[in-house]
Formats: structure tokens, C-alpha cells, sequence
DNA sequence: AGGGGCAGAATATGATCAAATTTTTCGGTG
DNA sequence: CACCGAAAAATTTGATCATATTCTGCCCCT
């Protein structure tokens, strides 16, 4: 039973101009994204308040979007937590991102910029570091930050709002892998990416695109049929 | 002191067992995908909890999980409506539909049983009749009860969420189209996926979902052609 | 072991404050 | 004298919180 305890060190109050809601939606997000909260790990709408020192009426509401997309889930009896992902979710999830990733990624080659390329470039070497170092939060940032640019570049925002959903339902449990087996074991087809956009090769890109997607979500799959049986 | 009554015009349910904000949110999506709300429409939280005759709680929380979903939209300053499609809105959309239920498609085929089929085809005869009487409203409803049986015998929660949730986005321009052009030239697929069904084809049912899927949002994408012109 | 009470958490409401839009008013100008 | 526009007041709406109420699970007592 454990449950988030955070003493009200975090104090919300960043920006003036954000609603609260907002910002303990974000909070609450990145804190899935990247691991912090583990997967059928509990949250309670008051050890939310209490921690982050709000009201619970913006509590509330970030939690029902939370659960409206699938990153926390509600167990019954009033209970709320991360999902756990099973096999078979995982399999839908493989299928609907790798159609939506390659699509964005035919998209953003389309819209290709030098400058674009660049940035991309350099959130992939911070990537490689992260990989090197072992920075397993570093490295689900930075994969999670190039595929980001992507779909902004592609703008398109309801395929990009769907892949983000998608991000947030592995999210928790990509970071048990990467606990478990390091990132060592976690090669990406982003060269080959960053190959075919300089090409102008857009469908290069959507198939990279896909074997990227689709190397990494089968790696997690071979992991929790481990965690399964 | 506060003596004035509320005139709840239209007064939720009292069903014993469903929170309010969930009670909320059914209505509300039912308004927007069968057409109550027309695209553009706008809402007002204020608005809805002295329709409503419930507390402003209930209601945050059901519109932040629309928004969320995409059925409503932040429109800058303190407005919030029902969004207009764009032409490139509703082509993202159709591209992860097709994907989408062709994939739940293929896996009811899988799991599909006699009775099932039966059901199926039930709905369809509605549907039929709905065309025939040219009742909007009915055709809506029973166009959308016939692919979620598909969704629910398929059996896979992920994939059914995302597809509901698209059509909440062209659920409210779907209404203009029909409201437009009349049911009779929304031709479907259904009687070739049922036929598939019945002979065990799963990809011909696949095949088949993919056509209803395209044949009904080109349309669309032509009335919201010569509405954007 | 089973039932009843107790603690706590979640739901829902109303109140309060702030922001924005709308309305009203007033002054200047054609 | 009518009209336009700007500024200020008023109303509306949204955001947040504190509080009451209900339901759940747990613990203790018989």
C-alpha cells in the first residue's frame, strides 16, 4: 500500500499565467512518462493534494483526464492507479503506433527543414549520451523529446495527440525495462531516420520509423511475457 | 439565504450507482455525437450546471474529459465549443480510422459467433429502416451501435477506445452532413461485412470495414469541401 | 469468525475571488 | 443633433478552495 509521500516540498506555484489544473496535469503526466510513478502503483486524490499543495478540485480534473487517456486507470472501488500493461495491450498498442508513427514520420519528411534536421540531430547525440551513461530517465526523455519534434514537425495534431496518448500507456512500463535490463539493450533506428530525412526520403522514413517502433515495443513485449508467466 | 430554486430543465437521472460527473459525461457525448451539438457550438460551464441541475465539480470534470478526448474544444479566452473539423482534420482522422477499424474488424471476425452475427444484422435492419424513413437521429445512433458491437466482440479495449474517440471528433459534422444531404446517399458496407462475417473471412471483413470506413468519410471530406470553400 | 463502529477517502455543493466580456455612459466630432 | 468610440461599471463565467455528505475498507469487540 504504497502511496505517493511527498511532503508539500513541491509547491506547484510556478507560473502565474497557467491554470493549477494545468500544472498538476503536467506534473502528474511527466511524472508517468518518465517513471516516476511505477506501473499498478496507487494514487490517492488527497496524497495528491497534500503533496503537491493544492486544492483538490484541479487534482480532480487532472486526474480525470489522466484516466480519459488511459495513463492512470480506476481499479473499482474508488481506487486509482497506473495500469499495468499486459501482453495484449501491448500488442494493440505496437499496432495502432506503428501505423501512426510511420504516417507522422511521412509527414515531418515532408515538411523537413536543415534547421529541423539539426535539432533532431542534436536531441538523438543527447539521446546516444544518455544511452552511454547508463541515464535511464535521461534516455526515456530524450527518445521521448525526438519523437516529439517529430510529430511537431509533422503537424498534425490529432495523429500527434493519439501517439502522445500511446507514449503514456508504455510509458511506465518501458521505464521498468529499462530498469531491468539497462539501455544498453535498446537500439533505435534513428540514424537511419535522420539518413532518409536529409534524402528527402520520406517513405525511408516511415519504414525506419516503423522498424524503430517496432524493435523497441518488442523488446517490452519479451520482457513482460517474462513478467507474465 | 438562497431561496431562489434551480429550474433544472433537463435534470440528470438519479441511477443510483453512477457518479454525477460520470452521468455528465454520458449526456454531454451523447449530445455531441448524435448531433445536439452542432460543430462550433459553444458550451459554458455555468450554463450546463443550471441545465444540468448539478454542482460545477461534476461538470469541470466531465468537460475536461471531452477536451481531453477532443469532442470539445479550448477555444483561447474562456470558450469552449464543439470543434470544426477542418479538411485536414478529418483527413488524419479517416487514415487512423481506417487503420483502426479495419484492425477490429479483422479481430471480431476472429471471435465472432452465431449470435453475434445475429445481433450484428439486427442492428443493421435498424439501420436500413432508419435510412429508408430518412430519421437522422436514428441513423446516427444505430450506425454507431453497429460498429460498436464490432468494437466489443473484437475485444480489444485499446484499440475500441481509440476508435470511440474518433468518432466523437466527426460525430458533430457527421450530423451537418446528414442534416444536408438526407440518410439516403450514406451507402455502407455493412451487408458485405456480414456476409464475410458469416463465411469466416476475416480479411474480407477487414476489407469490407475499411470501404464503409472510406466510402462515408470522402463524403464528408466533399461536404466539408464546399463548406470550407 | 462475524458484525458493528470508526477512520479516511472520494463525491458533490456552495462560496469566494479573479478575469473577461458585455453594457452603459459620456464626451467629442462631423 | 445624431453618431462613433472609448472608458468604466456591471454582469457573466471560470478557477479554486473549504466543507458537508456518503461510501468503503479496516479494525476491534463480542
Amino acid at each position: 500500500m504504497n502511496m505517493i509521500k511527498k511532503q508539500a516540498s513541491k509547491p506547484v506555484q510556478q507560473d502565474t499565467k497557467q491554470p493549477v489544473h494545468e500544472q498538476v496535469y503536467q506534473t502528474l503526466r511527466a511524472m508517468i512518462l518518465f517513471g516516476e510513478l511505477a506501473p499498478g502503483q496507487a494514487v490517492t486524490i488527497q496524497g495528491l493534494t497534500d503533496s503537491l499543495g493544492v486544492g483538490m478540485t484541479p487534482v480532480r480534473e487532472a486526474i480525470r483526464r489522466l484516466m480519459s487517456e488511459g495513463a492512470l486507470m480506476f481499479q473499482g472501488n474508488r481506487r486509482i492507479s497506473v495500469p499495468v500493461l499486459t501482453q495484449e495491450d501491448l500488442r494493440q498498442v505496437i499496432f495502432v503506433r506503428k501505423s501512426i508513427e510511420a504516417e507522422l514520420a511521412r509527414r515531418a519528411a515532408q515538411k523537413m527543414t536543415p534547421a529541423a534536421v539539426e535539432a533532431l540531430d542534436h536531441l538523438d547525440i543527447a539521446l546516444d549520451l544518455a544511452i552511454e551513461t547508463g541515464d535511464v530517465s535521461g534516455y526515456l526523455r530524450s527518445n521521448y523529446d525526438f519523437h516529439a519534434l517529430l510529430y511537431a514537425i509533422a503537424d498534425a495534431p490529432i495523429l500527434t495527440e493519439m501517439a502522445d496518448r500511446l507514449w503514456l500507456r508504455f510509458g511506465p512500463s518501458l521505464r521498468v525495462v529499462c530498469g531491468r535490463f539497462g539501455t544498453q539493450n535498446l537500439p533505435d533506428r534513428h540514424k537511419e531516420m535522420l539518413d532518409a530525412l536529409r534524402a528527402g526520403d520520406a517513405e525511408g522514413v516511415a519504414r525506419a520509423m516503423e522498424q524503430d517502433v517496432e524493435q523497441g515495443m518488442e523488446q517490452m513485449l519479451g520482457v513482460l511475457s517474462e513478467n507474465e508467466a
